[in-house]
DNA sequence: CTTGGCACTCGGGAACACAGAGTGCTAGGC
DNA sequence: GCCTAGCACTCTGTGTTCCCGAGTGCCAAG
């Protein structure tokens, strides 16, 4: 049904519209990419292309644009993914090690693939629920104030502060921690609530309360940053752009953690490095928009996803590059520390 | 020069143009608000304030637009601070009250100013400067690093890996961790440098060059956050207003934390809960739009400040009073953590 | 000082024509 | 059987013209 030279035409036309943002004809066409044939040659294959869903045209008698049925053959079988330039790379990794905690990991991360592909970049923090525990630090702020510190493999710190039901002396803060960090420390942060529910029973009855107290936070913790934080740069790359959608729509939606969350999409287990692109109406969550995506983390332990949203009529193969490649340096940077 | 009916022929002019974002003309005006005189005064008057420099025409023979200037005057002589409606008031403090951590809180605060005034608010996160220390931890994390973590007396914490030159046992870790807390507890972080500059020769000389390692470390904390973090939100609120400047100019400031700090302004120190206002021109970093902003914080030691940016076009009266009543609202909020 | 009258100006929308790009179709050539 | 050249057709976008109406400035009268 598609003979090759379809298939070039059809990458032919993704290129040019692509580049120029206008529909492309069959004499232009026929000359830019050297095919070979006449313009009278290609508009007959447009026609099929047409015929099959590939492309279509705004209004008779104009170009022809591809259509998210045609990216979707482009980003599968008509393109390669383009590795970034040296320079880039060098880039990449002199910026990001630069770094000094996690925050500012991500948010150098989030900058740099928005200035990278000139799109909307949005990175995941790492998740906790993969991660394990580092350490869990007790701080006494006053008699009846517990400050509970979490610290995970990949840096994250977080903090609560707890109101003890009845003042506990140090010692019995400094033995409490013990407990939690002999019984805590290297375990899976989703297997902590298994392993803290017998806890208290271990423990002399009169220190019970105030453990409950502390366990009952540190589980909303937990729970709480399930759904994980999640931030976005690069709003100004939208204001040239042209989405079906109302530029609004983008923005609210690029507040929305939990819209955000959806559009990364999930890792699968299998290939936890594969990058996914959803274009236009195969995002069910923003019309008109593509996302390109990939989980990033320790080895093959993924633990957040990061990626760029942009216009369907986007470069894929650049951006993919892009995203691929800061996905693998953010990586090493979180292993490293 | 300026008559009490001119100065109402100037607020009408703002009010009408702030609500129906056209140029008013002398016949509506003289008719929706009742001046009880003819629009042919009108004209007079406005042909006063134009000469004056207060508002100004697009091109002839259309209606008149408030200049930079003229606003200036409403804001200061001719309006009042609008304050909010209980219910609003009231769905402030609950939503403000469900925090549970100062990122919470500051995330919060951003999304609620967004909401109550339809522009973009920005907010600065509490400065370190001002605020004092809580607690300072030392938790070892393996025997040659130690997790430093710094907690204020603003619910903030700060946490750095740190590297030590030598092997360090817990026990000379927790004297160590024990010297801090005595001398650092409750000053101010702006008086830690001095506090500890003598601090490593009371210690055993073989505790000194770990000491002076975590020190520097300490210090590096304290002064990398001096220009302190800052957000934002409601960039979707930018979608329908129209600048003078690109869309885009607005988008990159927003994302630069240098120029919303430059925004945002200085606290003057004797009048701390201030609202500032820049009008349009006055705001020497983002021509042509207005900044409404004012300090918060605890009591009369102001920590940082908040605000909102918007078109030049805005509705003063109700934007201040939103800025202010949040800034009092997240002040209350930090006090009471 | 205010007001009604009046001529003037200018922006914006409607109507219109036109050029240019692109198409589909058909007939002829390899 | 596929490719190509030619041709008539169909659009969109742009430039032009025209006209209406809102709004003004000025003047003379109350």
């Amino acid at each position: 049904m598609l003979d090759e030279r379809k298939l070039a035409v059809l990458r032919a036309i993704v290129e040019d519209y692509v580049s120029t943002n206008e529909p492309v004809g069959s004499k232009a066409l026929a000359e830019r990419h050297n095919l070979k044939v006449s313009p009278a040659t290609v508009r007959n294959d447009m026609a099929a292309l047409e015929e099959e869903g590939y492309i279509t045209q705004p209004h008779t008698s104009a170009g022809r644009v591809p259509t998210d049925k045609g990216y979707r053959l482009f980003v599968d079988r008509l393109s390669q993914i383009k590795p970034l330039s040296g320079a880039e790379r060098r880039a990449i990794e002199t910026f990001l090690a630069g770094a000094v905690d996690l925050d500012d990991v991500v948010m150098r991360t989030v900058r740099l693939l928005a200035q990278l592909t000139r799109q909307v970049a949005v990175v995941q923090y790492p998740t906790l629920t993969r991660s394990t525990v580092r350490h869990v630090e007790l701080v006494p702020l006053s008699e009846r104030r517990v400050m509970l510190v979490l610290i995970t493999n990949t840096g994250r710190v977080e903090q609560r502060v707890v109101e003890l039901p009845e003042a506990l002396e140090d010692t019995r803060i400094a033995h409490l921690r013990a407990v939690l960090n002999s019984g805590l420390d290297g375990c899976q942060l989703s297997s902590v609530p298994e392993l803290v529910a017998d806890l208290p029973e271990r423990l002399p009855v009169e220190d019970r309360p105030a453990a409950a107290t502390i366990l009952s936070v540190l589980l909303e913790t937990l729970v709480e940053r399930y759904d994980e934080k999640i931030v976005f740069a690069g709003a100004a790359n939208l204001a040239g752009a042209d989405f079906s959608i109302g530029l609004r729509d983008v923005l609210e939606a690029l507040e929305e953690q939990v819209v955000l969350m959806r559009l990364l999409g999930e890792t699968s287990p299998d290939t936890p490095s594969a990058l996914t692109v959803r274009i236009g109406s195969e995002n069910p969550y923003l019309q008109g928009t593509s996302v390109v995506a990939t989980g990033y983390g320790l080895g093959d332990n993924q633990l957040a996803r990061l990626g760029v949203l942009g216009p369907t009529r986007m470069d894929y193969p650049v951006t993919m590059g892009a995203v691929r490649a800061v996905a693998r340096y953010v990586s090493q940077i979180l292993a490293a520390s």
